[in-house]
DNA sequence: CTTTTCTGATACTCCAAGTATCTGATATCG
DNA sequence: CGATATCAGATACTTGGAGTATCAGAAAAG
């Protein structure tokens, strides 16, 4: 469209920008999510006012952090065969809930989306991005010959997120990976 | 133990006590749990410090309240095979899922144990509960033949509850109740 | 009849989000 | 250059809801 009209007076400080990002993450990881504005001012070593400036609220700074958060990219395995691509898989995605840190984090995420639906679109798309981006392991297996070509890769690959964000969300004990592989190729059902 | 010493002044009034009971659990299903304490009094057509006097805090009204809303019992299906057993508690689950009020309340209480432990608690224990009431239905599998001897149960319904609470938190469309039961039974391998 | 604890009503404190203002710094425009 | 606009930090204000305190009147006990 049409350049915008040329900004007039005194820029914004991109390192006060970067200032207040970084608190705002740091203080995340460090509290989670109930923080206040001050103490994010005060982290940043900024004024209030700047923190405000930036963010018409509290609930656009958490947003805009945790879309920085939530865009972290996973490692695509190829080790050969299925089970193995699923076992990384699933190894890389407990490892999130044996961290304490991380797993609290992660249980006050959820649990916001659970109250704003931004926050559940912001979870749901970055979620699906994740899955989608390990398709490629899901082909091959199919090219091999290990999985149904029919199979509802959406239902496979939310039973095993769902049972993870379930478990970790109450804090139950996680399941053990070749227990989860086994079950999901060959289900429970006794063999003939 | 001993026995109390005998109460001496006015007694607490159990139409009180009704009153505010009721209206958190009508105002939790109106409004979901962001509900404030003079609503509730308003509510309840009481006065404010009753509440009060009652519950110290919010959080314990609204646990009392969740106690009472968890405790809802399932009925335990006995069809004459596990598919059978399985889609009628998978049904029954979906509609919980496809009533929108009960559907924002139950992605709240789910959110709220992201946050409160003691929220967690009472949730993990109610879905406990509601699980081992299950068990009939796999011990008579295992009877038939129909179900492997050594299933982990509980592996076995956390991937089912997990893939719904997963869903039903991320506002995900509901998962077809047959594909559940052939995904759970049968698992993805290609057969053979 | 005295004491205790309930009842509803009202007023208060406290905290954190969001708003408003002020001074000074830094930018563009004429 | 000077006028103007917006940023920076500081500080004070408004608002809303949780929790506290106090009151006068009612209902229970000794």
């Amino acid at each position: 469209m049409s350049s915008n009209p040329p900004p007039r007076g005194r820029r914004p400080d991109p390192a006060v920008d970067a200032k207040i990002r970084s608190a705002v993450l740091d203080l995340l990881l460090q509290r989670g999510l109930e923080v206040t504005m001050d103490e994010v001012a005060a982290h940043a070593g900024v004024g209030r006012a700047s923190v405000f400036r930036r963010y018409a609220t509290k609930r656009d700074m958490l947003l805009d952090a945790l879309a920085q958060l939530l865009d972290i990219q996973v490692a695509i395995p190829d080790t050969g065969s299925l089970a193995g691509d699923l076992r990384q898989v699933i190894v890389d995605t407990l490892a999130i809930w044996r961290d304490d840190r991380l797993a609290a984090l992660s249980r006050q995420i959820l649990g916001e989306s659970g109250r704003d639906p931004v926050v559940a679109d912001l979870v749901r798309t970055s979620m699906r991005n994740r899955m989608a981006r390990t398709w490629p392991v899901y082909d091959r297996a199919i090219e091999r010959g290990e999985l149904r070509p029919d199979s509802d890769l959406w239902l496979l690959t939310d039973l095993f997120a769902g049972l993870v964000a379930y478990r970790g969300l109450l804090s139950l004990d996680l399941p053990d990976p070749d227990e989860i592989i086994r079950s999901l190729l060959y289900g429970f059902a006794a063999t003939g």
